[in-house]
DNA sequence: CTTATATTTCGAAAATTGTAGAAATATCGA
DNA sequence: TCGATATTTCTACAATTTTCGAAATATAAG
């Protein structure tokens, strides 16, 4: 993990928004979370949602399996687990 | 430690120039690292580096300590452990 | 094929952020 | 007091972000 991830994750968390919908998939485990469960409990709007999501998955915080009409959601823990690892390591006293 | 705040903290640290500020100030310990110091070491200009480190202080992420003509910056460290504890707590599977 | 559902892409406006030159402030030393 | 050093504040501009309505796409069901 380089600096230059680990502040592009961290930045993605940086919001309010991205962070509760990565809250939430992370609560929702295997199963994932559909956008429209994400959207009916964050009250945004669908281009708004889908663009924050849009930028979890750039960041790899997040993945997204279609069933039929349906996109749900996945928390990459690992991602986060490396950030986690990163601030530790790099930020905690050297 | 409320998501608020862990928001805002994430999001001055996901910020390349903030990190690495943040970075110098954790390796300098406890004897802290001048603002000019700082700047010599990151190539930044003199408003935007006080611009960033003032943001850091905002989100309670470092402290400074005047001594004479000298503004010495020090990185809080429980600052940073507190948000590595709710990024545990609350996103790496409840 | 048509309609309904789920989500995204497009386009545009408002807000925030990042940046640095110029001027101001603070402190020291002569 | 005057000049030098350290840093900030002011100001303004460019870039990015955030937001959402409208339109488009994808898939399913009838």
């Amino acid at each position: 993990m380089n600096q230059e991830l680990a502040v592009k994750r961290l930045g993605e968390l940086g919001h309010g928004t991205r962070m509760s919908v990565y809250r939430l998939l992370v609560k929702a485990g295997n199963n994932g979370l559909a956008v429209g469960d994400i959207q009916e409990r964050l009250k945004v709007s669908g281009p708004t949602l889908s663009h924050h999501i849009h930028r979890l998955i750039g960041a790899g915080l997040v993945r997204q399996e279609r069933d039929g009409r349906t996109l749900y959601c996945f928390a990459e823990l690992e991602a986060l687990k490396d950030v986690v690892t990163f601030l530790e390591a790099e930020c905690c006293t050297l």
